[in-house]
DNA sequence: ACGACGCGCTGACCTGGATCAAAGCGCGGT
DNA sequence: ACCGCGCTTTGATCCAGGTCAGCGCGTCGT
């Protein structure tokens, strides 16, 4: 097998076909990349260096804090959470990462992730050396520039969730930001599963998981949204969105 | 005057001597570059694509939300403080750029600037069209993975901003990292005044003026540091350091 | 010199969300 | 079918930090 893990895995990894060259089609990073003009000539050399990882199951990590960096990863299937453990032993979960988006990009300042990445749920990865890439991205203006705003964009979120809003306004937010990118990539916008424990909401949100219930109560209450265990169906868009605006920039 | 300036100014901008391409020696963005690996002989070519700007007066805008991106800027001299209001009206401080930080990258991806930028003390900066710097990434590896770095060092940094922290682990880790990025500019570690008021601070850390003030003056009952106005000399920087810690990615 | 304004400080009180405690309840294992 | 475990919910209480009000003090303009 071809496959060259990441650093470390909790249990068995099994490619897929085997064929690292095929075409990833659930892989929206190199679609990305020819919408920012990379040549699509150019996609074969971006699809050699992509290693497919998976499936993960539940709990194992994708790396751990510490663990050498050298590449970043595509989810293709699943979710991901990222999250630090602080000196203090308390969970602070940095994202949550479905299919389309990019873990490690908070790495390659420095030579280790300086966080945790573990499976939700089943997990399959396209993985990409990121030295490589970065030779790669010198010769593809498109790769470079998608780098660029990917990692832009990152800033930008990271900038609104460390602002100063409430408990309801997060959540509200949360649950939007979660519809909008699912249906970026086809899933439906109203109805959804929660990949992740009411704690790893509160972790994310900054909340204990006692008021991320009661949130999700008081809006369902509000007729808002209809949450049973963790499936989500938003019953009224505009409400949510006007909760959730000041957090939600345009 | 060849000097280009961003969108937007609130007063008048003096160029400095005129000579776009002289080493620009308090910009400690060429220099980084280097040290990622970029050629010196291609200094000028960077170089060529700076812009110095400057001064700006306390309470000038470098640029506005909304204003259309096509530059990023070093801060040469002085303070930039980067914030946004929100839809409640609500000041949300972003964060406050030193010498040889640098100011923008948030705004790569969208062609709009997702912020505002002011100056809080007299400041120089040095633009750099991020169009052409793209271009030059493509051939200076150095530059590239300069940029991937301040970018993922952004990443991270807004990533710990987002936890949740008391207000005194806020307050401290605030202080210990001016002391650090001043320190890494030549400045003393000690001593050093705050360019922005309580206010500022307050937005920045999520908390309350009322609060920042009370924590301060705790701090210094405890001996951890000596506040006044604006003045601020760290007093015990192991007990500081040992409140922050848990925000203090090593 | 003096006044007034802006910023910072202090004290009293209030509240959103945390914490603590104790049930529910769905699910996997036997 | 039953049990036990872990996640979630619910209720009661607490508290860190916010809000409100008022004062001090340095600075700048006249």
């Amino acid at each position: 097998m071809s496959v060259v893990p990441f650093p470390r895995f909790d249990s068995s990894i099994l490619a897929d076909d085997g064929d690292l060259r095929h075409f990833c089609s659930t892989c929206a990073f190199s679609q990305a990349c020819v919408d920012e003009g990379m040549d699509k000539s150019s996609l074969g050399d971006l699809h050699m260096l992509v290693e497919h990882i998976g499936p993960l199951h539940e709990g194992d990590h994708v790396f751990r804090e510490g663990d050498r960096f050298d590449a970043i990863a595509a989810v293709r299937a699943g979710t991901v959470k990222t999250y630090i453990i602080d000196s203090e032993g308390r969970e602070h979960v940095l994202g949550f990462h479905l299919p389309g988006e990019i873990i490690g990009l908070n790495a390659i300042d420095g030579d280790r992730y300086p966080c945790n990445a573990i499976a939700l749920d089943t997990v399959m990865l396209c993985r990409f050396s990121f030295p490589k890439l970065s030779v790669l991205a010198g010769r593809l203006p498109g790769l470079q520039k998608q780098l660029f705003k990917l990692m832009s964009r990152d800033i930008g979120r990271a900038l609104v969730m460390a602002g100063d809003w409430s408990a309801d306004q997060r959540m509200a937010a949360f649950v939007i930001e979660l519809s909008r990118r699912l249906a970026a990539r086809g899933f439906s916008a109203t109805r959804f599963r929660l990949t992740m424990a009411r704690t790893d909401i509160a972790n994310y949100l900054r909340l204990a998981p006692e008021t991320v219930s009661r949130v999700l109560k008081r809006l369902q209450d509000e007729g808002l949204l209809s949450v049973d265990r963790r499936e989500v169906e938003i019953l009224d868009m505009e409400k949510l969105q006007a909760l959730g605006s000041p957090m939600l920039r345009p």
